[in-house]
DNA sequence: GGAATAGTGTCTGTTAGACAGTATACG
DNA sequence: CGTATACTGTCTAACAGACACTATTCC
């Protein structure tokens, strides 16, 4: 095979390569104060860990004592992707959560340890799991931050870009594709969506609650769940739903589906 | 500074670093059949380069002979979206065109010549810009080639799976931003902005002439450049059209804007 | 006048959006 | 029986989609 020969010659070494490659992920929740018979308000939150002072061999650690994403190097047998997956596992014991990438963060610079890539995900995480997690040697504290609280806050490297983008993308995604259903539970009431999608979107077909419990019917991708009701946002027994799989596509150039 | 006691315990080569960052770029035209007062007929396509059997220094090349997307390693003091500006200009001459990111390849073995990681983008060239482009010594042969083209390819590296995410995207950006633009001049009628649609989807609010003839004006991210008109789609003069710059956000919960 | 593209007039059925009203339960 | 949530009835204005028709120009 030809190839053979060319990879004979191909010396490495000829290119200047990265000091190292990076998996970051903006852990996403919604918090919920619930209470009986009520519908939820919700609110859209970023977990954050406070970077310890040394390392896990008692080294100084870099960027030390500020808040950034949870995250560290890819190793040379997996994927960014999987890296994410084995690092948010690590990081809160999550595991089988929705997870995507979004950007790539590589100007030159952005590390003081050298070339530093970093193939930047978000995840979205379900409350409950958060309530137990736990701070490892990497991570000396562990919080949930809103947009806001983050707007004012200085994080590691050039991770205020990347939350900054990452927010932008999960507002997307929730409003244009049926990302919403990693916020909720297998069967959801009209006004537990209502709740997860008032955190990114004031528009007036999903915050007035008449409006929004007649269009969900008609919603192609979503669909009643027969018979069954919960009495957990009120006490009038309400109908459940449940996302069905579906790609959509909804054209800025045309009105319906 | 703390930080610079830690860059001091740093030593790089305790991780294994990747053996190489690539930039990789989908150029995609769009090549018209035009005739004197006819609107166009438009096709999507995508550039693709022939591997030449030896690199600029007379080595046997890598993947020689297969077609592939252009593209080169990142240098140190660039990012990967400047590398493939660099690229793309010397590949096609071309400046100032849309390019934007849309992901990462790093699956393990995707490359025979080591770990490399591979930034996909995507380019938006005007046809007339292609004309006159010109082989250089990476690039035995450069050539259009159609989606249904492609399928039927045997591509370099992972490349094949590259093309098919750059289409999926460029589909996405078409219909739900205003992407088309970089297909279009300046100003532009309607038939010419339906053409360009066409080639990626079969709506009937798009293929039908009369209602995107009525949409059109409707739509709040175009306006009428007033006053001014063209024949050069049809005997009757048409009227002409400019993009607004806006980001337009259609959530799938609702129906208009 | 014929042919081709670019529209407009008009009708019909559907939908958005608003307001008011009904339904179901808890305490 | 008051209250809170979850709907439904009904109206109006707007819009989608279809069909037929007009407008403009070249040949």
């Amino acid at each position: 095979m030809a190839n053979q020969d060319a990879l004979k010659q191909y010396n490495p070494s000829k290119y200047k390569t990265p000091d190292g490659y990076t998996s970051d992920i903006a852990v996403f929740t919604i918090t919920s104060q619930t209470a009986n018979y009520k519908p939820p308000k919700m609110t859209l939150k970023l977990m954050l860990i406070k970077r310890s002072k040394t390392d896990s061999e008692c080294n100084p650690n870099i960027e030390a004592n500020k808040w950034a994403l949870p995250g560290g190097f890819v190793q040379p047998n997996e994927t960014a992707f999987e890296a994410a997956k084995r690092e948010l596992e690590e990081e809160t014991g999550v595991r089988h959560v929705h997870l995507k990438h979004f950007g790539v963060y590589d100007t030159p610079g952005r590390d003081p340890r050298g070339w530093i890539i970093s193939n930047a995900h978000y995840a979205v995480v379900p409350e409950h799991f958060l309530a137990d997690r736990k701070a490892n040697d990497d991570a000396a504290e562990v919080e949930l931050f809103s947009l806001n609280d983050i707007k004012q806050m200085d994080l590691a490297f050039d991770h205020k870009m990347i939350v900054s983008d990452a927010f932008k993308m999960i507002k997307n995604d929730l409003l244009q594709t049926t990302a919403a259903k990693n916020f909720l539970p297998e069967l959801f009431t009209y006004s537990e969506l209502q709740a997860v999608l008032l955190t990114v979107s004031n528009d007036p077909a999903i915050s007035s609650d008449q409006a929004f419990a007649r269009k969900i019917k008609t919603l192609p991708f979503l669909e009643e769940a027969k018979g069954q009701t919960t009495t957990r946002t009120s006490k009038k027994p309400t109908q459940l739903y449940r996302f069905i799989d579906m790609d959509i596509v909804k054209p800025i150039y045309t009105a319906r589906y």
